[in-house]
DNA sequence: CATCTATTATCGTATTGTGGTATTTAAGGC
DNA sequence: GCCTTAAATACCACAATACGATAATAGATG
């Protein structure tokens, strides 16, 4: 293991769980001796990565607070997002949260809060799983063909518990059927009592960036008032990706020949 | 320069001028090359700290948001203060911020706006000089005195300019001012137009954490509107100060001798 | 299928990080 | 002011490991 990897694992330390770490603890679980572990400090503290509390140990330092503002403030997604956001939960109350995946998970990037003083169990900045609640759901379902096998011959059991289908052409249906409606709906699967909406971002061409939900504090949503709220999520969703598209051809790199698709806001998987 | 250090270099590029890096771009600004490059990049986008956009480079990951959504719930400081943020604005409109002084800086971590849709220029995640607006001079005159006299040698005319006197002693009479009446108010100095009023947190021994301020789109407050308004910032700014030591003192390590001060939430300088 | 670009693998070399130990710094207690 | 204790850094011989030019691969494009 290099020793960059190993520096970074330092930051990964740090949770919800356990917000500061003395030495010793760094020292017992990452098995690195202190001179070392303190080289490591050193630079990262240094960077304002993390930042030294006495008697408390080491915990996350300025850096990071002034890198996620730059993201919330520069990110693409987050930017075109925000105002329709606003809006949705001006309409319907509750919850509008921002969605994109990353790799084999969901990460909620922005929420907007509305009057009601509803707060989702599902924060900005923690990730679910792909397959439960329908923001990650709808983004799962328009992911490639062959990353959807993948993931069923790894994990066939929670497709199952997630009730998407037992063998995977249940499954395809399943996938196939959210996409053609448009939007995904999921009652009590994050957290019960609670019923989220979500719809598909999409970038420049046709992957999924990640998806917008509403989530709201009900379980007895008559079919047209969910229709309503579907509808107008979908219509900002799709405003998003227009949104995406669009600043993506015109603020793309001029050093950087056009070579394959532009505007791919989506992060490698 | 170590390798440590010319990775975290990577992290350090992205603002809000520059989003996202493409391959040859750091390469002309790191001097690094190419396989190095690649090296220390595929290291940040497995630990998640950057993520790559197709034929728009390198931005910055979902590690970024994971951390610091762990701050804003985690952080002693931010979490006493949050709530009675939200009862300033409620009362006196604009915009509450909490700041913390990171070595010679002063970081906006957190902001609460009140219903009058006023946003400050000063925005979270941002940082300023210690001598330039409330928030920041209310921290400079509790910060030790050495300190204040190193800063003076080496960038007297910045207190010139802010207005804090031409030579040392000065300097210190306007300080001593300040800590007397307990809070502080600039008008303009941030932001023309604005006005702040701020009084100082401290953790649970003498040192200064950070501090409390409210910021209003306005110049021309009464005296009287003015001590109200320098009142109950000081008030809640005690009362995050109670919280702090307390919470200080009972969360902390068992693991740790109470050796030195416990509770003391600033970093180190 | 040919082409182009982004990314990764290879590998001999010596730079550079390692990790014991000793030392310094700094705060608190007496 | 001096002693104690803990945190953090400096030191340094050794060799592990990062380097970096080059080649190979992947993956999209047309």
């Amino acid at each position: 293991m290099s020793s960059l990897n190993k520096m970074l694992g330092i930051m990964t330390l740090f949770s919800d769980q356990k917000f500061a770490w003395t030495i010793e603890e760094m020292e017992a679980r990452l098995s690195l001796p202190r001179s070392t572990l303190y080289r490591y400090l050193r630079e990262l503290v240094d960077a304002e990565f993390l930042t030294s509390l006495p008697e408390m140990g080491y915990t996350l330092g300025p850096k990071i607070i002034e890198l996620e503002s730059i993201v919330q403030r520069q990110d693409p997604l987050i930017t075109a997002s925000r105002p329709l956001m606003k809006e949705l939960v001006a309409e319907f109350g509750g919850v509008a949260a921002l969605c994109r995946n990353y790799r084999q998970k969901v990460l909620c990037v922005h929420q907007e809060q509305g009057a009601d003083g509803f707060r989702s169990g599902y924060l900005k900045g923690q990730s679910r799983p792909l397959l439960m609640g329908s923001a990650s759901r709808v983004i799962f379902a328009h992911l490639p063909n062959q990353m959807v096998a993948k993931l069923f011959d790894d994990h066939a059991d929670a497709f199952r518990l997630a009730g998407l289908g037992s063998d995977i052409e249940a499954v395809r249906q399943s996938l196939k059927t959210i996409r053609q409606r448009g939007w995904d709906v999921t009652i009590g699967q994050v957290t019960s009592g609670v019923t989220g909406v979500a719809a598909p971002i999409f970038d420049g061409r046709e992957n999924v960036a990640g998806s917008l939900s509403v989530v709201l504090r009900r379980t007895d949503l008559s079919e047209e008032r969910l229709s309503v709220i579907a509808d107008k999520t979908t219509f900002c969703a799709r405003a998003i990706t227009r949104a995406l598209s669009d600043s993506g051809e015109e603020e793309s790199n001029p050093n950087v020949r056009p070579g394959r698709s532009l505007s791919r806001l989506i992060p490698t998987i």
